[in-house]
DNA sequence: ATGCTCTAGTTGACACTGTCTACCAGTTCA
DNA sequence: TGAACTGGTAGACAGTGTCAACTAGAGCAT
């Protein structure tokens, strides 16, 4: 039973149709969004019939929730990636702790679509119990490393404390931006940049409190 | 051309059958959620046939974007009258913004359903240039209207700004709180709470600090 | 070799959706 | 009276997710 997978298609990360899927999925939200997607559409993007992606997943929301996945996984990636510079070297906390900050925006501004799927988008019910949940923990956590090295704290309670605020803070604005709601409530495009460094410049301030406390309890 | 309506009908608002169309649509989406909602099931619910939404709704968008300009209205005269105590007077400026930030989280809390509409779900393209941008912008202005009261700025832009941080602030922690993200990152209950309670802490201060600023000014 | 079983595809059907068209009963009004 | 408009109806069409049945082929035990 269960004989063996082709060691290639193992190689890269799972089944070629199955990878397939994914990318193709990505590419049709991409085009009509996430409520336009249609498996339907990903087979005739694969010139493969129409229930040829049930192979490979249960349902079309089960195919969602592992894009899903894989975004947060990149996500996670592309944060843990801002601490370290070009070099290789390591960068002092708080300028590393600006950095994690620049990386989220950022990663929300050059990948609107991957964003909005992870923090605007109701989790297909095949979320729960899926092992999403761990995958989003691991984006979260590399902010409590940050605030870690910032302040070492007693508690992980106290530093969770902290992270889920800098978190909604940092969420909050890239939340805004992704809505257009600067556009909504016309902003100009000078003055959403204005208030957005103004949002940041608070949260650094915040965090340098952070610092500072630790400072006076030495 | 365009005879009268009823007058009956004008003063609760609207056509009968519409105004029942938005409630039921709004049921419908507590059910099955906003992907699940479907015109043939509003009609289904109100025992009439398949095509008589269409006499009021141009498409299904169209009556989707109605229900979130009727939740945005509902939620802006809700941050309004927060300005208010009981008996009518009004409460001091620093307390007047609380009271503002308690009803914007109260909210959120009490009408999970409207507020991720609102904030949470990708408009319908039938919301641009149909007033939804005006009908968001009123909820802002409120929370303009209290900074500004605290503490009288030259310009609105600078307003803007701060008006702009807080409630990205107070929407991360909103969002946050929506998304389960605290169960997804394993907060229990009352970490949760005090998360929360930590979170409003710093905006408070960062209120109190602009408060400070114009003092400093005098 | 001969089957057995499992996999990854296929086609066909079903109920359901949004929306187009056509039809019909009233009401308003010239 | 009759034309125009309003708010309702029924039917059809393409497109959807998903279930069921089928098939070509690979791997393996006998």
């Amino acid at each position: 039973m269960e004989p063996n997978r082709d060691p290639k298609a193992k190689r890269t990360g799972g089944t070629p149709l199955r990878e397939a899927c994914l990318q193709k999925a990505l590419e049709a939200i991409r085009d009509k969004g996430v409520e336009g997607l249609s498996l339907r559409d990903v087979a005739r993007r694969l010139n493969v019939s129409h229930q040829a992606p049930y192979k490979h997943f249960a349902s079309k929301d089960h195919l969602l929730a592992e894009v899903i996945r894989r975004c947060l996984r990149d996500f996670a990636t592309h944060l843990r990636r801002s601490g370290d510079a070009d070099d290789g070297t390591h960068q002092p906390p708080l300028d590393a702790m600006r950095a994690l900050g620049s990386a989220y925006l950022g990663y929300a501004a050059a990948n609107p679509l991957e964003y909005r799927l992870m923090f605007m988008t109701t989790w297909p019910n095949e979320a729960r119990g899926f092992g999403l949940a761990s995958d989003s923990r691991a984006a979260f956590d590399v902010l409590g490393e940050r605030l870690q090295a910032v302040r070492p704290y007693d508690s992980s309670a106290e530093r969770d404390r902290d992270a889920m605020f800098v978190w909604s803070a940092i969420h909050g604005i890239a939340s805004v931006l992704q809505s257009e709601a600067m556009h909504y409530l016309s902003f100009s495009p000078s003055e959403a940049e204005a208030a957005v460094a103004h949002a940041r410049s608070m949260i650094d301030r915040a965090i340098a409190r952070v610092s500072d406390r630790q400072e006076d309890d030495q």
